[in-house]
RNA sequence: GGACGCAUAGCUCAGCGGGAGAGCAUCUGCCUUACAAGCAGAGGGCCGUAGGUUCAAACCCUGCUGCGUCCA
């Protein structure tokens, strides 16, 4: 079979993406035990796929493909997360550009329907970019988390954890964002550091002339002020704690109080209370038993127990505030100030600590046993060091807040009587209440946090709560592949849940990928516009580029800086392995399939099978241990610098004559290019299967999808004929560089003479080869170095001299010969020292001492050699 | 403030105890009938800095400097 004169990959992709899923190549095989199973982490449904996505999906279908042609029934499903906060956001956005409605203006369904709309849309976005990137996951198990079988799952385990006490209603300082009109999960809030102002505010005490001064950088809190505080041990504010102060702007009167919290070396060492409106006020408010005001509502407006400040915007409160204070000769002075200011994860508005009635989750007893499984080794973090990280927001966890005011998401399943007040928590909606049986109920309005629903994932995508077969098979899966960013917000979830839930973690293996960067190192970002579109590339350049680039890139504890010239490189290789198969196959006349036998190989075809063998060892090893740039580079190497460079170079003339040995070579390349295919296979699915089906002998219905992964084989490792064929290739190294420094074309035959006196050298076994690769007319043995003549290889027991005559250039030659004088010498006498050393001869390893030995001995030959070359330079 | 990571050729990085490597870029030569998206050759590095461990350090340990990230 031959193919096209150039590699153009976009039709091959589509042509090969269809059949492979139309034949149910991505479905785990049924009859197989050991299994391998991957859950996508399932991206937003609120945009499109960045090159993050590109890397994390690659890596995932690197790994899945090679599981199974290794044989395993394998897995990996895909789904997309409903992305609560997000999709809401952009909805709503969207909807003003459409219809220039805002959500307010629909009702809580019509909007939800706008949202399905959306969803619906979006999903079939993202499957076309998975698919445009050839990953091969089951589409007949792909899941949402908003499916309704999640959707049970969600309810379910809402409520086995109610009934714990693991999940509980409370009044607490929660985020709020006043934009996205919703509360925030602590994880979801970004630190900013700002420099601000530190205000002094002067505090009147009450009964008399002084005043207290007080530092802070939101004055507008002071109307929610309850106490001010000191530190117990501040003797400068002793005899102050007990008395009372006169709250500036409102005549409230509100108490000095000592407390332990207070920083003494801040500002005046004075601060001022305000519970409901900042979490460490509000920890010294409990302790205290202090009362709690609050002074803005839910879009950062200032209530009504501001006075004349009442419906001002926060931010023109402060403004007013610090008017008046300066008015009334209150504010002593202003400070800048650096300090760290939370934002909203998903629309940047600073958030607002607001003490509020949320659901939360208790969140101690399922970190503990979340440390546990990663302790115990259950689950593994590659690299290593992500497990601190983990470990160290574990240590600190507080309560998770679940609850959010959106529309978009999983109903909090609990039903308030109207009647008795009885608080119905249940799988099913309630009708009537369980305690007085009234059916006068009404369902709490909030949703639950998106990542509440995420963190079943690994087994709500499976079917449960229904124990299916796939959980059977597929739980726990084997490895979780993603960014270290949502190490916090899913993977420590999922695993808490996964034991809560399952009573077993969710995955063995969990690989932290790199975060690519623009070339600079920045992140890529919308604002910045840095960033690489990999449909973009995909066009450009094709799938297969692409994956083989960052794959290539993907070192592991390492980001990437990505440089879109990297994708011209790896395009090459493509094409490269595109014109090494067709160069074999144009070479394929008569050809016979053969079980190749080592008395009928030559010594390159040794060399390139054992060679092969090795880099199936290290390919193998290296996606066992998500060294994925390791097995790329070495698949890299072989084909390009081995197969292309040197072997198939070594065998055109062995295959310009029929016989038994062009037969030889004809097996030898088909099977090295068929294990190569399948080595790449994992990472430029297309193009292996496109070429795969054009090899000799391969029927149409098979497909390298699914073909075994090759396999070491002892017959085929010749380390013997391995070392002749290295010692050929510097034979053929320096006579091409005698030619380049002599201004020869490397066309230009020459002739040869080699003086050894050794009885066979690698000239003579391996003469046609030399010949062919060096551009040589004729190769003769000789008694003694011929007269002007350039020196093209000194080695053990053989030099090797071109003849030159006129052409020789002698300067050229001398300083050559210099150079190589000059690193010898060098060598000499560093394993000299070394070996001088008694240190070293009793203390290092026989074996290391032994190679010393030898490397001195022939540094010194290789010395001693060039020098007589070079005295005797004619 | 607490924790972590990185520093190797001009650029991007691999190597992580016994010979400093790759790609890109640069320079030289070549259309050698698979591939000019190619072939052959060359130049270029006190492996951030100061100590320590070791017979031996780019590699292990510590301090410092610079850059980056996370948490508070």
């Amino acid at each position: 079979m031959d193919i096209g004169k150039r590699y153009t990959p976009h039709e091959l992709e589509k042509k090969w993406y269809a059949r492979w899923k139309d034949e149910g190549a991505f479905q785990p095989s049924k009859d197989k035990n050991e299994s391998f199973s991957i859950v996508i982490p399932p991206p937003n449904i609120t945009g499109k796929l960045h090159m993050g996505h590109a890397l994390n999906l690659t890596i995932q279908d690197i790994l899945t493909r090679y599981k199974r042609m290794k044989g395993l029934s394998t897995l990996w499903l895909p789904g997309e997360d409903h992305a609560g906060i997000a999709t809401q956001h952009v909805v709503e956005k969207s909807l003003i550009q459409t219809e220039g409605k805002r959500r307010s203006q629909y009702s809580r369904e019509e909007f939800l329907k706008k949202v399905w709309e959306w969803a619906d849309t979006y999903k079939g976005h993202i499957r076309e970019q998975i698919m445009a990137l050839g990953c091969s996951v089951d589409w007949t198990r792909e899941r949402f988390t908003f499916d309704e079988g999640l959707s049970r799952a969600v309810r379910k385990v809402f409520v086995q954890l109610y009934n714990e006490s693991l999940i509980y209603k409370g009044k607490y300082i929660v985020n709020w964002c006043p934009s996205c009109g919703t509360v925030l999960a602590d994880d979801e809030v970004e630190h900013v550091d700002e420099t601000g102002k530190l205000y002094y505010v002067k505090y009147p005490i009450k009964n008399s002339d002084r005043f207290i001064t007080v530092a802070t950088t939101r004055p507008e809190t002071m109307l929610g002020d309850v106490a001010l505080a000191v530190n117990p041990s501040d003797q400068r504010f002793k005899e102050l704690v007990g008395k009372m102060v006169v709250l500036p702007l409102t005549e409230r009167e509100i108490p000095v109080i000592a407390d332990p919290y207070v920083d003494k070396e801040f500002g005046t060492g004075v601060v001022k209370i305000t519970p409901a409106h900042d979490p460490n006020d509000y920890q010294v408010g409990i302790r205290q038993g202090l009362q709690m005001i609050q002074i803005m509502d839910n879009t950062a407006k200032m209530t009504e127990n501001c006075g004349r400040y009442a419906g001002m915007d926060r931010y023109a409160a402060r403004k007013e505030i610090l008017k008046d204070l300066e008015e009334m000769g209150l504010l002593e002075k202003t400070e800048p100030h650096k300090h760290s200011v939370g934002h909203c994860y998903r629309c940047d508005t600073t958030v607002e600590p607001f003490l509020m009635d949320q659901w939360f989750v208790r969140m101690k007893p399922l970190a503990e046993k979340a440390k546990e499984v990663v302790k115990n080794q259950k689950t593994v973090f590659h690299p290593e060091r992500w497990e601190k990280i983990y470990y160290n927001w574990l240590d600190e966890i507080r309560d998770w807040c679940i609850s959010r005011q959106l529309w978009w998401g999983h109903r909090i399943p609990v039903w308030y009587c109207q009647d008795c007040g009885h608080i119905n928590v249940s799988e099913e909606d309630v009708v009537s209440c369980a305690k007085c049986g009234s059916k006068n109920l009404k369902q709490d309005e909030d949703v639950l946090d998106t990542w509440f629903s995420s963190a079943l994932w690994p087994f709500s995508t499976m079917g449960w709560p229904d124990q299916t077969e796939d959980l059977q098979k597929f739980y726990p899966t084997s490895v979780l592949v993603t960014a270290f960013d949502i190490i916090f917000f899913w993977v420590a979830r999922m695993i808490m849940m996964g034991e809560k839930v399952m009573g077993q973690e969710p995955f063995k293996d969990v690989y932290i990928t790199p975060l690519v960067r623009d070339k600079n190192g920045r992140k890529m970002s919308k604002s910045l516009g840095n960033g690489i579109d990999p449909l973009e590339v995909i066009e450009q350049y094709g799938t297969d580029p692409i994956r083989f680039t960052l794959a290539i890139l993907a070192a592991q504890g390492r980001d990437i800086k990505l440089d879109p010239a990297s994708f011209e490189t790896y395009s090459k290789f493509s094409n490269k392995i595109w014109n090494a198969t067709r160069f074999i196959l144009l070479n394929l006349d008569g050809y016979e399939k053969i079980e190749l036998q080592p008395k009928d190989l030559r010594i390159e075809d040794k060399w390139i099978l054992t060679r092969m063998n090795q880099t199936i060892e290290k390919v193998s090893s290296a996606i066992d241990s998500f060294d994925f740039n390791i097995a790329a580079k070495e698949l890299y190497d072989f084909f390009w610098y081995e197969l292309c460079d040197w072997y198939i170079e070594a065998v055109k003339e062995r295959l310009k004559n029929e016989s038994v040995d062009r037969t030889s070579v004809q097996n030898t390349l088909v099977k090295v290019l068929d294990s190569s295919l399948k080595l790449m296979h994992p990472f430029m699915p297309f193009l292996t299967e496109e070429l795969w089906h054009a090899l000799p002998g391969i029927s149409e219905e098979q497909m390298i999808i699914s073909a075994l992964w090759p396999r070491y084989d002892e017959k085929f490792s010749f380390e013997d004929e391995t070392s002749v064929f290295s010692k050929a290739m510097e034979v053929v190294r320096g006579i091409r560089n005698v030619k380049a420094e002599m201004n020869i074309l490397q066309t230009k035959c020459v002739d040869i003479k080699y003086v050894s006196d050794q009885k066979e050298t690698v000239i003579d076994q391996m003469k046609e080869q030399i010949m062919r690769l060096g551009f040589v007319s004729n190769i003769e043995r000789s008694q003694a170095k011929p007269s002007r003549a350039a020196t093209a290889y000194v080695g053990e027991g053989m030099e090797v001299y071109i003849p030159l005559g006129e052409l020789i250039d002698f300067d050229a030659e001398k300083e050559r010969l210099e150079k190589a004088k000059e690193k010898a010498l060098k060598d000499v006498e560093k394993y000299q020292k070394k070996l001088q050393n008694r240190d070293f001869l009793e203390r290092a390893e026989e074996e290391i001492i032994e190679e010393t030995r030898t490397k001195l001995e022939d540094s010194q030959n290789q010395y001693d050699k060039v020098l007589k070359i070079l005295q005797e330079l004619t």
